[in-house]
DNA sequence: ATGTTC
């Protein structure tokens, strides 16, 4: 069996596309990476496979510590990496969440065709920009009093159905309808919540946008239709999270846990996986805080969404309806949910991987996905009526000058995952190398003159970072999900116009 | 990612 070496880190290959770094010392499980050579070869150039490694000192950590075929370093636990930990006596980590708490994205599509739109572009681009906020700091779709955001925080897009931005076929279209129930928005602080206020719509900045897309290839007819996916069809992709709420709330119990949990952290090997014993308050307020920034964030989105139904309306003179403007999905990458999941366990009942497994059984486990997407096939219970016959859509979006992917979740994903994919391409060079490396109007005209791709941002800056050639192939990421059986390729997307930050 | 350096 093959191995490969990165630093003092040993992989050996189970199978194609499979690698697993085994348990040693105070590892907990085995932690695997799920990724092509090509692939590997990036993983291993940073440090995520040792933060990888790191993430199986955590308590309860079950199976697997587990990076996707995109992964790439971030703050302690990898962008790309799944953790689930048992709910009952392992731990909860706002490291393996991230700072961006439900960073996500979400996909509309219309009944309009690329020809409908070709020499609207400018217009179009030029009207989005103008009516969606962007960039760092203030500046909302809407401002909320101190009672509004208590609303948003406690009931996500229940709140924009009542407000008039959201209809109930949005809410059915959302991952957990958008509105997670165990919201406590009392343990969200009132730094965070001022913060949020008058961000509310608003997309951000760095690697955030808003695309409009035309679908270029269907790979799976039945699958694409169930979806609503045609090609030459226009589609929109938003792609932002809970902005500077979530990262306060994350910074909040980072800081909490470093005064009451010292500990737990002392016992790690990095600081930085920063985690709360489950069971404990802290734990159980940081849930409570994390899933009312992840109400937060859908409630982002679905404002974007609706002032992009708006704009549309203005250019094309027609009601949104009638271009039957719908919300195929919306995903949440950076999350931690308590799902059950069937677990193998050996003769003492302690969960194992399944080639040392006696029996299964199921478990209640708070899976962490930073940078990853819940992608759980059909016959999950958590699914909406209208994909629980096919697995839910999955959203995969490339860069600026690549496309996406529409996905869908596969049968292989629970056994390999914990139900998860990818998110993205991956970054494959620093912002600051990448701001050596381009100029942001250059990578616009070039965009415009060789793919017809309208791109408008804030900051020059913002686009030379996230000009094309700092990312990873997503064609690549997406062939590792498919040939796992994980997530399956449905559909790709062109982009046609860009606003970001 | 982020009122881009508590």
């Amino acid at each position: 069996m093959e191995t490969r070496e990165f630093g003092d880190i040993e992989l050996r290959q189970v199978r194609e596309h499979v690698w697993e770094i085994p348990r040693e010392g105070e590892m907990n499980a085995p932690a695997r990476v799920l990724a092509s050579e090509a692939l590997l070869d990036h993983i291993g150039d940073d440090k995520t496979l040792e933060q990888l490694r790191n993430a199986t000192h955590l308590p309860g950590i079950t199976k697997h510590a587990i990076c996707m075929p995109d992964g790439h370093q971030g703050y302690g636990f990898p962008v790309g990496g799944v953790g689930a930990t048992d709910a009952t006596d392992g731990c909860l980590s706002p490291g393996a969440v991230g700072y961006d708490i439900n960073c996500g994205v979400r996909m509309m599509t219309t009944n309009l065709t690329y020809e409908d739109l070709q020499g609207h572009e400018e217009e179009l681009v030029d009207a989005l920009f103008e009516a969606v906020p962007s960039g760092l700091g203030g500046g909302g779709v809407v401002t909320g009093d101190a009672e509004t955001i208590e609303d948003i925080l406690a009931r996500g897009m229940r709140w924009a159905v009542d407000a008039g931005y959201a209809t109930d076929d949005d809410l059915a279209h959302c991952e957990d309808e958008g509105f997670r129930d165990d919201a406590r928005p009392e343990f969200v602080s009132q730094k965070a919540k001022d913060r949020g206020r008058n961000q509310i719509g608003s997309l951000g900045s760095g690697n955030h946008f808003l695309e409009v897309q035309r679908v270029t290839d269907i790979y799976r007819e039945d699958v694409a239709e169930s979806f609503g996916l045609e090609a030459d069809q226009i589609v929109v992709l938003i792609h932002c999270g809970s902005r500077g709420l979530g990262h306060q709330t994350c910074t909040d119990y980072l800081r909490r846990i470093e005064k009451e949990h010292k500990d737990l952290l002392d016992d790690l090997p990095d600081k930085e996986l920063a985690a709360a014993p489950a069971g404990s308050a802290l734990a159980e307020e940081y849930y409570g805080a994390m899933c009312a920034a992840i109400n937060f964030a859908w409630v982002n989105r679905q404002l974007i969404m609706h002032r992009t139904r708006e704009v549309f309306a203005d250019v094309f003179d027609r009601d949104w309806r009638d271009m039957e403007m719908r919300l195929l999905y919306d995903v949440a990458h950076n999350i931690a949910k308590k799902e059950v999941h069937e677990v193998g366990v050996d003769p003492e009942g302690r969960p194992v991987r399944d080639s040392d497994a006696v029996e299964r059984e199921e478990r209640e486990l708070y899976v962490h996905r930073k940078g990853a997407t819940r992608a759980f096939p059909a016959g999950r219970p958590e699914l909406p009526p209208a994909y629980a016959e096919v697995g839910q859509p999955v959203i995969i979006p490339g860069s600026m000058g690549a496309g996406s992917y529409v996905l869908r979740g596969g049968d292989q994903s629970l056994d390999l995952t914990f139900g998860s994919t990818a998110h993205g391409a991956g970054r494959l060079m620093s912002r600051t190398k990448a701001k050596q490396e381009y100029w942001g109007e250059t990578v616009q005209d070039e965009l415009r003159e060789q793919e017809k791709i309208y791109v408008k941002a804030q900051s020059g800056a913002t686009v030379a970072e996230e000009a094309p050639g700092v990312y990873k192939d997503v064609d690549e990421v997406v062939r590792v999900s498919d040939e796992l059986g994980i997530g399956d390729k449905v559909a790709r997307t062109f982009p046609v116009c860009n606003i970001k930050g």
